[in-house]
DNA sequence: CGTATGCTCAAACGATCGTTTGATTCCCAC
DNA sequence: GTGGGAATCAAACGATCGTTTGAGCATACG
């Protein structure tokens, strides 16, 4: 069925890095299909169209990150001993550890890139393909922080958000000193991102 | 010598409107000129390119904004009674005070959009007229936090700067209630961000 | 009055974009 | 081996981009 697997695989790869580094409208199709070393007319055989490329690099990066978000929160969400702490790293353990394979770190910066787009369109698809973890993450939040009014709980959460995607989509600018492994490194880096938000949403 | 100066003007006020909404590749020279009810050609007579207009459009809000913002920490700079509030109030105020004037709120979507990019000469632009302003602001707060190592600053410092400016670009903005005059409002969303801010800052 | 100067205008330029086409190659079931 | 659908390819399409051009218009100065 498809020898094709590999062509479209290739295509995701390369367009998740150009994306990062150009955008979706500064990357080209002809730069993208040159990288991935596959023919212009493969995008639209593929995927339809340059705005489907789009979704599916998303789609692809998103399902997992969603997912591994989701099952962490699950292992702590309505526990009585769970801490604020812990909510947090549910939330920005997957993301950091998506930074671990080659190119997946590329693809919080892509994420960064779409909050910072006002495009109606692709806000209207992250926020069908997001909305739910972040209700559920905030349904947690409100539950550990209860002596927080509903705006100002949103408050902080948005705070906190616009924080951790600035900070995750520049990770690694930081760099690591020699002689501290990658996977140290990256704790140090949630440590610091828990703790700080974790101030910002629960200072009196 | 100008009666081209409401044309200048008219081409700065509408790309800044057209650039904070389809960004800056986005929007286009014909899109923009339409809207400024000027000939297409007037922006490469009077800026050279668009590149140019893009750093004009920077350098206009900038330039005063960056004055404000210094003028404002110069008040309080190295006064032995300063607080963490002080300083982040003057970092804070003139930039939400610029979203009082018409398209000026504009603007620091504008600002979070360049943030966004990593387009290398838009960031060399950004630190040749954006820099001095943040080591100043960095020396005040390394005096007012010196228990914190250089590093630890810089994160903390880094995290801030994405939630202000996430904050601040109108993303999350949340809708002022009837009833409630808008200066009171930009007074309310003052005291929010700093006290958010310096809870992030000065966690032990 | 004539002319120089600053500005505006419609039109065109070459480049690049996303997409489509039609022929060609590949590969596996029959 | 052969037929046929899937995949790849070079080439072209129309649209749009930033920029340039040269004529036309206005105003100020000798």
């Amino acid at each position: 069925m498809n020898s094709s697997a590999s062509t479209k695989e290739r295509i995701l790869a390369a367009a998740e890095v150009l994306f990062a580094q150009r955008g979706f409208d500064g990357a080209s199709l002809r730069q993208l299909t040159a990288a991935a070393g596959v023919n212009l007319a493969a995008v639209n055989y593929h995927f339809g169209s340059k705005d489907k490329l789009v979704e599916e690099v998303f789609r692809r990066r998103l399902d997992t990150l969603n997912a591994h978000r989701l099952a962490a929160l699950a292992k702590v969400a309505g526990e009585p001993d769970t801490t604020l702490e812990d909510v947090l790293d549910a939330f920005i353990r997957p993301a950091l550890a998506l930074s671990g394979d080659g190119s997946g770190s590329l693809f919080m910066r892509v994420l960064a890139r779409a909050f910072a787009e006002h495009d109606d369109h692709l806000r209207q698809f992250m926020s069908e393909n997001y909305g739910h973890v972040m209700r559920q993450f905030t349904a947690e939040f409100a539950r550990l922080l209860p002596q927080l009014s509903r705006e100002e709980l949103y408050w902080r959460i948005d705070l906190v958000t616009g924080a951790l995607t600035h900070a995750m989509s520049g990770f690694g600018m930081i760099q690591r000193k020699g002689g501290v492994s990658e996977a140290a490194h990256r704790e140090q880096t949630i440590a610091h991102l828990i703790r700080f938000a974790s101030a910002g949403l629960s200072h009196p």
